[in-house]
DNA sequence: ACCTGAACACCGTTCAAGT
DNA sequence: ACCTGAACACCGTTCAAGT
């Protein structure tokens, strides 16, 4: 009766195929409607297999989401190595703040998930994802290092992470939309003055409360 | 047959008492859990009312979440309105980014909500929203706004703005507990930091550049 | 060996029916 | 007038049964 009935060999996928057929999907519905919008019936229905599949080849929507998560910190890495190193560290650091903002701002809701995400119960993440922020931070770390031992105090560790910090706020709110809530302001303005600002803070910090 | 039958009259509650009732026990499943513990089949079974009566009282899910921020908002104003204003700018800005640090840390969870949330579809939030944010980013403004004037140029607009999303980026990422992710530093620090940092930038800015 | 789809325990929201 | 609770359209996840 069913004409599909001829011969329907069953693996028309590979495992390996599944899975990028699955991390496809999930990203797409990411991309278009946020974390909230990541189902794993619709992603089944979008791939064209019954929800159960999804747990042959993933523990549970978490092990989903931190496979792109993943994607996302080589991503960034690799859109951070294309930054030009500098003559100028200040250059170079308000180079790559401004390919940070770029990245974050070409796929919003996949930034946010970063963020958004957090583990179900007592999960703890990977080792390989602490190890990606890692490698990350010192990308910053060592263009930020030069402008710390001027007037001798500033730790670049701790400015690396601070500055980073607080573009991540600006950007976060970008990225989840509400930035307009405070100012209208482009993000990548508010990303200069930050970078600019603190940096002129590092460089003059002791001084400027020497000298009245 | 059932005891209770003996004269039930019907409201136990006022309407007023009823709102009280939900969103009390709304904030407390959120403070508990986060946004996604908050449910309105939850928040029934603690209030003792079925689903629909949620339903009678707010008109979704989200006006109950609003209410909550609304609340919150306003506490932090109180909170910030507690700090004593100081003669020296600086000491005042310093006080402010402290109290407000303190405030996102005693209910983290809650906190998140203002960034977690957003409307679904194309709502847009409520005009009191709006003014509520720029009230209390105004107390922001008036006290970094001697510091801006010095050496000319800057704008008490902007640097508060981007002083308040530096900080924001590290108290949003401590309540998520995301901060550890990145440094095993508190908070404090880093917000210090910033302050310190960002403020020696304002006043020092021109000069920096100008003497080598 | 792989996949299905029913089952279980959940959601937000609506609305006819009951008191 | 107020509240219920069944109903509808959804979830994530599991697992016996089918091919």
């Amino acid at each position: 009766m069913n004409p599909k009935k001829i011969n329907t060999r069953r693996p028309k996928h590979t495992q390996e195929e599944l899975r990028e057929l699955i991390i496809a999907a999930a990203t797409g519905l990411i991309e278009e409607g946020g974390l909230e919008a990541l189902s794993a019936r619709e992603v089944a229905r979008r791939i064209g297999y019954s929800p159960g599949t999804l747990y042959n080849v993933f523990k549970d929507r978490d092990e989903i989401i931190l496979t792109i998560e993943a994607q996302l910190l080589d991503n960034l890495g690799a859109h951070l190595d294309a930054v030009e190193r500098q003559r100028d560290a200040r250059t170079h650091v308000t180079e790559l703040a401004n390919a940070y903002l770029a990245f974050t701002q070409e796929h919003p809701n996949l930034w946010n998930l970063l963020f958004e995400h957090r583990l179900s119960d007592g999960q703890l993440s990977p080792d390989w994802y602490q190890e990606k922020i890692d490698s990350l931070m010192a990308r910053l770390e060592n263009a930020i290092a030069p402008l710390t031992g001027d007037g001798g105090s500033a730790d670049p560790q701790l400015s690396a992470r601070v500055l980073w910090a607080g573009v991540h706020g600006i950007t976060s709110l970008s990225a989840a939309g509400k930035l307009t809530t405070v100012t209208n302001e482009a993000a990548q303005s508010l990303v200069q003055n930050l970078v600019a600002t603190y940096l002129d803070g590092l460089s003059n910090g002791d001084a400027a409360r020497r000298t009245p």
